[in-house]
DNA sequence: GTGGTCTAGACCACC
DNA sequence: GTGGTCTAGACCACA
């Protein structure tokens, strides 16, 4: 895992948003155990607590689960994994599309570039 | 301007997209005079010869002109900034798609999300 | 506020259930401001940081809720407070009748038990 | 036996309290014998004086009794056994209620919700 | 070893 | 001043 962070946000939040998109991306299998609080922290290059911070956090939100001294697992609940992944995909299509109206591009130009692209695609 | 670096692409670099996509997005406005490296540079917190070193870059790319007297301005021709934007619309379908993909969505599925979405905006 | 925590807990949901039936009992108005979470810390006796995740929690849950530069605030919405002290009524029910059958009390002679308090309360 | 002392009671009031509590919930049975005072001291985690006061104050109640040499006996006096536990629950219903009033229930609902507790308790 | 809790103390943005 | 974040380092229970 690339870890890369920006300053205008907390870390731990990101680290949360990074570790949601591994799981949802498959990086992290469902099930899967996790490498140690610890690990993650150095591997990530920040303190142990704010990962502990960000894990808590996707404990709450059910994108992993801990065993007091086994560790820590990725869900296995696809319906969870699931949705995550849908919430990033409307963020991504949010944000594109606010990108390219603010580069000055109407709805319906945005479509039919992207449908142009498509057919590139399929062309390839 | 809001000015906000990765740590993993030299700043630099950083500068040149920001500026450019100022530019075409019209914040910065064809043939208005830019501020002075020495501010701009104060602005972005970054270091005079950074800035410098973006400005140059952008008008070896056409996009600002300098005058030795009076100063730095965007550029007017329309055509360089079309370009500009452009190649900027094209880099935000290609990480767009790339990031969708990555997410497991196909392209089809795709398409058809953005065109609800298109849907749902033309309902607002 | 009299604070009191129990060696087998964590102080930080002990500060979160003791705010919380401060809130839901009255001690806390509605929309009352909090003092300083430095301040309720050294009030309580913990540090800064453990206070600081209760109250965040307490936020979770819409309780409390901040605001950046002023300071915390106890909810207004009476609903939430409303949820709060009904869950805290099932919690000492619930206990209730647990201690009680621990020492031997059968439901119904809990309930007769009650019945006759109620009536001695009736008469006073 | 799980012991637990708060800070703003006597640790050997405390302990009358529970060791008073486990014989008339049944964890002492009557005519039992006890630990030593060092070891039951030892358990609990405190000075063996203390522990020595709270025994001396539950043989002055009749809860138990010691005979020189073989030891200290959880009394076999059921009315003696019975009373305290009266008592106990008297304090259940005692705190059970000013708990509840505190949450500002009348004594009119507190009773309404118990019988429909107790109603819950008969379908399951 | 594991996760979890707590403290002490620093720095930040905001106003 | 406020809340918020982060680090460093300690200790605990569990098995």
């Amino acid at each position: 895992m690339v870890w890369n962070f920006r300053s205008d946000l907390p870390i731990y939040s990101q680290l949360i948003e990074q570790i949601k998109l591994g799981i949802v991306s498959g990086s992290f299998l469902p099930g899967e155990r996790l490498a140690s609080v610890r690990d993650m922290a150095m591997e990530a290059g920040v303190n142990p607590n704010t990962m502990q911070r960000a894990l808590q956090e996707l404990e709450r939100e059910g994108m992993v689960y801990s065993q007091r001294t086994s560790g820590r697992f990725v869900t296995d609940d696809m319906r969870v994994i699931g949705h995550a992944k849908q919430r990033f995909a409307e963020e991504q299509i949010r944000s594109f599309l606010t990108a390219m109206e603010k580069l000055g591009y109407t709805r319906g130009e945005i479509l039919t570039m992207l449908e142009e692209k498509e057919t590139e695609h399929d062309n390839t």
